[in-house]
DNA sequence: GCAAAAGTGTTCTCAATACACCCATGA
DNA sequence: TCATGGGTGTATTGAGAACACTTTTGC
């Protein structure tokens, strides 16, 4: 059994990772009109779970973040944000993985090093939700984008932990330029705004929304966009480079 | 000798902490018109460096940050905030603990847990500088309060933390109320000014500010002060309970 | 009375808001 | 030509900046 292989192969793994600190992501995708997050489906549990990973001896802490990012959607230089260490002496994460390597080994389970109390680094992604390609890790079965609205049920603290991620991301919305990250190369007004209605869960106006953006000088017009509709056509916008 | 047999007791105590990370706490105080930040001065070295420690196993992190700055401070339920994680893999510690334990125990720095590469987690504390006993821990041999301006040479990466701190010292300030626990309990609008003007570094119009922090509804007005000077006697204010 | 510092009043500016209008598009 | 949504013009509001003025204190 692979499974089987690959759970002994990384429990093996010991010595390459700091102990007892690990690092969770919040990939933030935006869809539809949505604001999403990307999740793991642990194996035979029913249980969802941020994407996170450990620290290699030799990388730096932003680097390992890189790095699992790029295993779960197979892009690289994304845009992520260091936002908080949840290390509270009761973080209940001993529970999870007690229920998780029960499923895969229960025979390995009593001095394993995964068994112990962890301190986790979160950092937020922000991502073009169409680029992504998802790719469980072995722990897991399938990896797929959920409404922050609608949020199945997941493991260890990783609710409060994307809540954290979203409330950081609202504080910083305006200096961090969020849109250039979440949306495609273009878009259209109405796409910037619905995002930062999203994000921000309230109403704005549209034409206030738009002079403010344009006023800030970052973006630039492309071409019109002829959706068919019986209206008029609207630009397509794009983030200035430099 | 005292001083080794401390270090002896430190160094058996492993398996007490979460191996491999820190907490740094970047301490600040107000003082004669001059932002401050307590200091270690590390025994035997031309080293200062700031007030840290480890994370016993049965401590949250926040925790081990209180008890940290009680054992450096004598103060209890200071101002704490988690502000940043140091983490990139060439941060320059080993050399640094290698230079600490050549001064007191060069014999058994091979193999030592304290010589690993470390990631810590940065907090910044808001106290009272007239109620801080500083006392130093058993590495160092005094500790001492320095203007901001006038840092001494420091260990590791700890003059990039200091910075970092201040820096998100002064994005918060508006929101966190940084005066009720950097000044004492009574307090004239002068030295509230006095205190913003330092933390931001640039001048602030005298009657506009007291303008605004009144507009805030924050402060309540005590009696007056009269210093002898030959004007008028300004009211002292106190943070409002609520 | 006078200098010095505290406290208050008043105007100006700019950005955020609110409301109104014009423009383009396809049926 | 009409409904629909995109884009722009303009009045209003409020916070902050800039300036001026009044008040209090000890000499």
């Amino acid at each position: 059994m692979p499974l089987i292989n690959e759970l002994d192969d990384f429990l093996a793994l010991k010595d390459r990772f700091i102990p007892q600190l690990s690092v969770d992501c919040v990939i933030f995708g935006f869809h539809n009109q949505q604001l999403k997050v990307l999740l793991l489906k642990l194996k035979n549990l029913d249980l969802w779970a941020l994407p996170g990973g450990y620290v290699d001896q030799s990388e730096g802490i932003d680097e390992a973040a890189q790095r699992i990012l790029e295993e779960r959607t197979g892009l690289r230089d994304i845009y992520l944000e260091q936002f908080r260490v949840f290390g509270s002496a009761d973080r209940s994460t001993k529970e999870f993985i007690q229920k998780i390597m029960e499923v895969h080994r229960p025979e390995a389970m009593n001095d394993s090093w995964v068994l112990q109390r962890y301190v986790s680094i979160g950092y937020y992604a922000l991502v073009d939700f169409s680029k992504v390609n998802p790719k469980p890790d072995f722990l897991s079965e399938s990896s797929e984008w959920f409404e922050m609205k609608q949020l199945p049920k997941l493991a260890f603290d990783h609710r409060e932990i994307i809540q954290k991620a979203l409330e950081t991301l609202r504080i910083t919305l305006d200096s961090k330029l969020v849109g250039s990250n979440l949306l495609p190369e273009t878009f259209t007004m109405m796409e910037l705004q619905s995002l930062y209605e999203t994000i921000l869960e309230m109403p704005l106006r549209r034409n206030n929304f738009q002079r403010k953006m344009l006023s800030l000088d970052i973006l630039e017009r492309v071409e019109k966009l002829y959706t068919g509709a019986a209206n008029k056509a609207p630009y397509l916008y794009r983030f200035k480079k430099s």
